[in-house]
Order: C-alpha cells, then sequence, then structure tokens
DNA sequence: TACATATATTCACTTATGTGAATATACAGA
DNA sequence: TCTGTATATTCACATAAGTGAATATATGTA
C-alpha cells in the first residue's frame, strides 16, 4: 500500500466513520427530505439538544452538511445528496443479507 | 426516530463502521478487483498477518467478504459488489469536497 | 507422527468517540 | 440593556476499537 493510497483510504475512512452511528444517518436521511434546524432535528431525534448539536458538528467538520443562519435559528442542509445515494446502496446491500440469512434459517 | 428506524439505522451504522477504517477499504478494493488469500493480502497490506486476519474477520462478520478454504491457504472473496459502487460515490464525493475547498483557498 | 506453512485468537495497552450534565455563546425582541 | 430562546462547547466518564506480541489452531507433507 503506498503513501499516496494510504492517505486516500484514510480520509475515505474518516468519511466512513461520519456515517458509522444511528443519530447521524437519521439527521442525513432527514435532511434529505428537508432542511432543519437543530431545534427541529432534535424533535425528531429524541435526544438531548446538546446530542444533536455534537452529531451535526462532526457532520459539518467533514463537509457533509451545511449550516445557514436564518433569523434567530440555524438551519442544516445536506451538502451533498450522493451521500444518500451511497446510503441507500447500503442498505440495499444490508437487506439482501440479511434476507440471505433469514432464508438460511429457513432452510 | 421511531423503533424500526432506530433499529435499522444502528444495522446500518455497523456496516459503515466497518468500513471506517483504511486498511478495511484496502482489502474491499483489493478484493474486488481479485480475491487473494491472507498472504497475498497482509503483503499488500504490508500490516503483520495478525492485522490482516483481523481486519478480515470484521468484515467476515458483516458479511461482507466471504471465505474459502482452497487447500492450505483460505481464499478471501468480496461479497457484494455494490459495496464498491457504493465506496466509490463516496470517493467522488469526498474528492468534490477537496477540490472544491481547494478552490476557495486559490480563490 | 513430526514439521512447516497458513491463518486465527488472545492479551495488555492505547486511543477515539459517544453521553449526560452543566455551562457558554449568539441573537431577537421588549 | 435585560430576558428568553436557540445553538454550541466543555468536562468527566464509559465504552469501543485498533495495535504489537505472543500463541494457538489447522492443514499439507515427509
Amino acid at each position: 500500500m503506498n503513501n499516496l493510497s494510504n492517505e486516500i483510504n484514510q480520509l475515505h475512512a474518516d468519511l466512513c466513520s461520519a456515517l458509522a452511528e444511528p443519530n447521524r444517518l437519521f439527521i442525513l436521511y432527514a435532511l434529505s427530505e428537508k432542511s432543519c434546524n437543530v431545534t427541529e432535528l432534535t424533535k425528531l431525534l429524541e435526544v438531548p439538544q446538546p446530542t444533536t448539536s455534537r452529531h451535526l458538528k462532526t457532520l459539518r467538520e467533514r463537509g457533509l452538511v451545511y449550516a445557514e443562519r436564518q433569523g434567530s435559528t440555524i438551519i442544516y442542509h445536506l451538502a451533498d445528496k450522493r451521500l444518500i445515494e451511497a446510503l441507500d446502496l447500503l442498505r440495499t446491500v444490508l437487506s439482501d443479507r440479511l434476507t440471505h440469512r433469514a432464508s438460511l434459517v429457513k432452510g
């Protein structure tokens, strides 16, 4: 593994680790349907507000979402719809795997 | 967030966390080109053999790769090519983001 | 059976990351 | 400026996950 591919894989892995948390996935999917402010996301997630803010920070730092102040609230937007495409593909893989395992159980 | 979406997001996140490690990404990409045994992967990765085996275990447990014994060696295969599609999509997102940031610096 | 090669597992340790609680900061309006 | 609402940050702590080193297990062959 050369240095370049090593560095790319590191960045790629960083991106994936931003996706490796259920609340953050929920946030990304929510924002893909409609941009929301922190309070709205907090209600959807049913977690304390600081938890929402910390997850948003993680996503923001990786450029997966961006923030836009609007009056007294801050509205978050999904940065790139292809993220959802990628996540959907992974869900399909997941779903097929579960189906396959289920069929193994049933025999 | 209801229980079902919560559970799905948890599984989805588990899948993503399997992707959130540079050596494992390298392994997945390597296997997408050609199935390999552990020794071959170890040489490509340039890490100790137990490290390779542990990462393979992580991928195996999530069903992202599967093992096939062939004589004295064990050959690993990529389980689903859509994984690579999803990873490639994420790389594109990553690459565009870096390009965009670079243009912000220059401009 | 004894040995060599291939692969997997375990242990001790370090580091990364998530959480609740508390608190800080920013802004709008009276 | 004071107050209330919205959002972000920090701290102490718990847990997850990666690593090197050592070792165990499995297979093929003499």
